[in-house]
DNA sequence: CTGTTGAAATTTTTT
DNA sequence: ATTTCAACAG
């Protein structure tokens, strides 16, 4: 490493679109950026030539998917500049635009009068306070079903993120629920004010507010001032309202750079847009557009696949990448006989190519669904095979962790109903009714703990109820620590929880992880925030270094895969039903969508891509009763010659069937049985 | 008003 | 399999 490279020597490293991308004056500039070609290292380019020709980083906002995705590249782009021994990016601002917007809400709060210590809502947190609204205002209560508080929040959100109409969102995507379209909009507007007197913002709010801060006459031109460079990264996958809010940071879009691939939009259930990315030469009249195509990720054979996976989407960016790694073979098409068989092949193969030097976590799984891998997961114990899982519910998420951090929260804002309504019913005696009784008092006394001293508890919660109220009105206090306050909120929580719930061992153990990493955070607050705004994988990931030399197998849902890769991928369940999902083949653009999202599970692969998918599906544990799935209708038979085909061996006979002591050939009396009985249940 | 039980409906992806 | 709601006993 020379002592003093010049920004063109980091530079010479780049292909000619990478660098002209990266080098590009004012903009605004979309970089459109196909699978694997670079995209990451050219955004990092980008923000260290900017600051190398003297951009101030503090005037920088780098807006990306994941916290983790801008930490990443930002410490790339320091390394580029030690390089030229220039100061590093510290000061950038840098992260979701959620956790961008808390961080700029918190500062100008007073501006729009929103108390600064507003708490931060999760989606599920939203939900309940949403059912309290909803049951208050006693919408359940009539012969026909109202929808669930999940679908109404879906519903609510929708219409915040995409800047839509009730009705259009209702006939376009929740046509069931059309009926109910003055209900909801009472509803709507009772949940409105009681986030307001709650002072919590949810996800939704974090950029209705931003957005509103930018339109303000007079904040808005000093948040607009604060930043000369705005960079997006995944622009395919931002909403309505995230355009919009680009777009008040720079009308001109100067200081713009969008980087994404259309191709791979897989968020439009959270109301993204690839509308975003597709008009943004239409939004940006001036707007400059560099397409890189030269993928460094997978081998030929690979790419030939996936380009025709992707040839398929009806409206797009053309783009045909290449590679110059025309080593390796086809990827490979396995049929499996069924699930169990599906798992086996995995396990074998990802030892297989263990022997062969590559690591576990150099390979990943792939699946649309959570739940989608629980068999494999199952194998891969009784292999040996360590592993973990990206994706589906997260380790906060789960009911115990919530329950904990509503103590820390209600401490924190005492007008959050939310987090008094999970508390206050754990206690033996006190229910819905009674909790909600005592978080009225608990406002208008202005949020004094102490309050509920003159509250007479019933039998039952006689003698926790004191300790209860001490324990809040200690927590109020600010001069603990933070590992002391949840060691407190533990010891009075761990035994209501363990009358609560089952699987006591395990989340003992959670409740212990997260006391142990408190310290991490500066104080309360922060740590609320982090965790609802990037809530870590699991409590290994939350204790941010995992030992070096683990070593485990990648399970991941295909929308946490996004933007990695490995060497070696296997995408299971490729079947019609799990990809596309029965729950998104009723509009065509959804179908559009599950295609991209195919697409970007093969893309992962650098040098090897399996795609497996079982030939039957059992109903249930027992019996043979069994329905046939049909190959992806995303791999038509025009595409097969783009894969080598493989059917798994015949599974052996579990030594625990009864059957393993009797015949050895594979064909057994059960097999007979259920291939007599395909004769009328198969199609 | 709480806590339990059973029946009925719904079943993905996540900041 | 999980969530929601109504019915009922304490």
């Amino acid at each position: 490493m020379t002592a003093s490279a010049s920004i063109d020597d980091l530079l010479a490293k780049l292909n000619p679109q990478q660098r002209e991308a990266a080098t590009f004056g004012d903009g605004p500039l979309l970089i459109v950026a196909g699978a694997g070609t670079g995209k990451t290292a050219t955004l990092v380019h980008r923000v260290a030539w900017l600051i190398a020709r003297g951009v101030d980083p503090s005037r920088i906002l780098l807006l990306t998917f994941t916290r983790r995705a801008a930490a990443e590249m930002l410490h790339r782009a320091d390394g580029l500049l030690q390089q030229l021994h220039h100061r590093g990016t510290t000061r950038v601002w840098s992260g979701t635009y959620h956790a961008v917007a808390s961080r700029l809400l918190r500062r100008h709060a007073k501006a729009i009068g929103l108390p600064p210590e507003f708490t931060v809502h999760d989606r599920t947190d939203s939900e309940d306070l949403l059912n309290v609204v909803r049951t208050e205002l006693e919408l359940a209560k009539t012969d026909k079903r109202f929808p669930k508080k999940g679908t109404c929040m879906s519903i609510y959100s929708r219409c915040v993120n995409a800047r839509q109409k009730l009705e259009r969102v209702l006939t376009e995507s929740f046509p069931w629920c059309r009926e109910w379209a003055e209900e909801l909009k009472r509803l709507f507007d009772a949940f409105v004010d009681r986030k307001e007197a709650a002072g919590v913002l949810d996800y939704d709010d974090l950029l209705l507010y931003w957005d509103a801060l930018l339109a303000d006459p007079e904040v808005g031109p000093e948040v607009r001032k604060q930043f000369d460079c705005v960079l997006v990264d995944e622009y395919q996958d931002t909403n309505a309202l995230q355009a919009d809010i680009l777009f008040k940071l720079s009308p001109d879009g100067k200081g713009v750079t969008a980087v994404g691939d259309d191709a791979q939009s897989i968020y439009a259930f959270r109301a993204a847009t690839v509308r975003n990315i597709l008009d943004f030469p239409k939004h940006y009249a001036n707007a400059a557009i560099v397409t890189l195509e030269q993928n460094y990720r997978s081998t030929q054979p690979i790419l030939e696949a996936t380009n025709q996976v992707i040839a398929q989407a009806k409206e797009r960016f053309t783009k045909n990448l290449w590679s110059q790694r025309s080593d390796g073979g086809r990827p490979v098409l396995v049929h499996a006989e069924d699930e169990a068989d599906q798992a086996e092949f995995v396990v074998r193969h990802v030892l297989e190519h263990r022997e062969a030097g590559v690591d576990l976590r150099r390979q990943a799984v792939l699946f649309r669904a959570s739940h989608h891998s629980i068999l494999l997961e199952a194998e891969l114990a009784r292999a040996n095979i360590p592993f973990q899982k990206f994706g589906g519910l997260k380790f906060v998420e789960t009911a115990h962790v919530k329950d904990l951090m509503a103590y820390l929260r209600l401490a924190e804002n005492p007008r959050d109903v939310v987090s008094g309504m999970r508390i206050l019913p754990l206690l033996p005696g006190i229910g819905p009714g009674k909790a909600q009784q005592l978080m009225l008092t608990l406002q208008q006394s202005g949020g004094d703990f102490s309050c509920w001293n003159q509250w007479r508890p019933p039998t039952g919660a006689a003698e926790l109820w004191p300790k209860f109220v001490a324990l809040l009105q200690g927590l109020t206090r600010t001069s603990e620590e933070l590992p002391a306050q949840l060691h407190r909120v533990r010891k009075f929580y761990a035994p209501l929880m363990e009358t609560k719930y089952d699987h006591v061992e395990p989340r003992l153990r959670d409740l212990e992880q997260l006391e142990l990493i408190a310290s991490r955070y500066r104080n309360r607050r922060q740590m609320l925030l982090e965790i609802t705004l990037d809530p870590p994988n699991s409590t290994q990931d939350l204790a941010g270094d995992p030992v070096l030399d683990d070593d485990y197998l990648v399970l991941s849902t295909i929308h946490s895969a996004k933007g990695l890769e490995w060497d070696v991928v296997y995408v299971i369940h490729a079947a019609d039903g799990n990809i596309p999902s029965d729950m998104a083949t009723k509009h065509p653009q959804e179908i559009e969508e599950e295609l991209r999202l195919f697409y970007v599970a093969l893309t992962r692969a650098k040098n090897h891509l399996y795609v497996c998918y079982p030939l039957r599906y059992y109903q249930s544990r027992f019996g043979d009763q069994h329905s046939y799935a049909q190959r992806t209708r995303f791999l038509p038979n025009h595409l097969l010659a783009c894969f080598e085909q493989q059917v798994t061996d015949p599974r052996q006979a579990d030594p625990d069937d009864d059957e393993s002591a009797g015949p050895t050939s594979s064909t057994t009396s059960r097999s007979i049985r259920r291939k007599a009985k395909d004769l009328w249940n198969g199609i």
